[in-house]
DNA sequence: CTCGACTCCTGTTAGC
DNA sequence: TGCTAACAGGAGTCGA
């Protein structure tokens, strides 16, 4: 599912579209408009303008157009970016390998013909103009120490919790979550204000290594754990079969034997 | 402010 | 073979 990995790809794609304009915005499901977005804010805003620039923050995508609105992309779990019709991600986890236009959502056609196209089966990502960027914590691409100890690894909730709770820091999704705290020997449902200076190093240096990695292999269903997130999956470095809980809301498998 | 529970959505898949 | 129910998770809301 796409998480910060797969919105950074769907940015650099999405550079594809920068100096085009406008010319149409097509809105075929009003319940993907969020936060008060209507279609007539979007034709507003955006028709005439040119895609000056693209942006990220977290799972959040945005378009700067050049009246001044920014317009705001979420994925959800099977959303996926084409431009001109052309997919960044050809193969995106738990999404449909059908590829049916019927899921097209939301569309903006360039003067050029071409078009950026929103293409979600399960309709849980969405489009908003000028969303709220105040409500996301620090990217997780670039978050440093500091923010991390003081945002993140604090309290008593569990430390999964913490890495899904956008709030505090922005990007990272169940996937990303369950690789990083498995590489960094960490038990997801410790309580994220637990963790020593050691961990908290290790804890950072491994959220930086799997993102990199993801980006290079093309994803984050491309970790190593991920071959083992099934039922029964054993641990792919020391073979102790992988606990299977619920964490922070989410499945979360996670080895008995070296994450403590 | 914190935090868990609940809800939304629908294609896929396991199981009968 | 065909049907049903469980499952997936990003994100918002609500109430204690």
């Amino acid at each position: 599912m796409p998480e910060g990995v797969e919105i950074e790809m769907y940015r650099r794609h999405a550079e594809r579209a920068v100096g085009r304009v406008v010319e149409q915005v097509e809105t075929p499901d009003a319940w993907y408009l969020k936060g008060g977005t209507t279609g007539e804010d979007l034709v507003d805003g955006l028709v005439g303008a040119t895609i000056d620039a693209t942006g990220r923050i977290g799972k959040l995508l945005l378009l700067d157009a050049s009246s001044g609105h920014r317009l705001g992309l979420r994925f959800g779990m099977t959303g996926r970016l084409l431009i001109d019709e052309e997919a960044s991600i050809e193969e995106l986890e738990y999404s449909s390998r059908r590829n049916d236009p019927a899921w097209d959502r939301f569309a903006l056609v360039f003067t050029n013909g071409g078009r950026l196209t929103m293409r979600d089966p399960r309709r849980l990502g969405g489009v908003e103009l000028d969303p709220d960027e105040s409500r996301l914590g620090p990217d997780a691409f670039s978050i440093t120490a500091r923010p991390l100890r003081e945002r993140v690894l604090v309290g008593e909730v569990a430390l999964k919790a913490r890495l899904l709770d956008q709030s505090r820091i922005a990007g990272v999704g169940n996937l990303i979550a369950d690789e990083v705290l498995w590489r960094a020997g960490l038990d997801p449902a410790r309580p994220a204000g637990g963790l020593n200076a050691t961990e908290e190093k290790r804890l950072l240096r491994n959220l930086r290594r799997v993102l990199s990695d993801f980006m290079e292999q093309g994803g984050s269903h491309t970790g190593k754990l991920q071959v083992a997130r099934v039922r029964g999956g054993r641990c792919p470095t020391d073979g102790a079969e992988l606990l299977r809980r619920e964490v922070g809301g989410r499945t979360t498998y996670s080895c008995p034997a070296h994450q403590g």
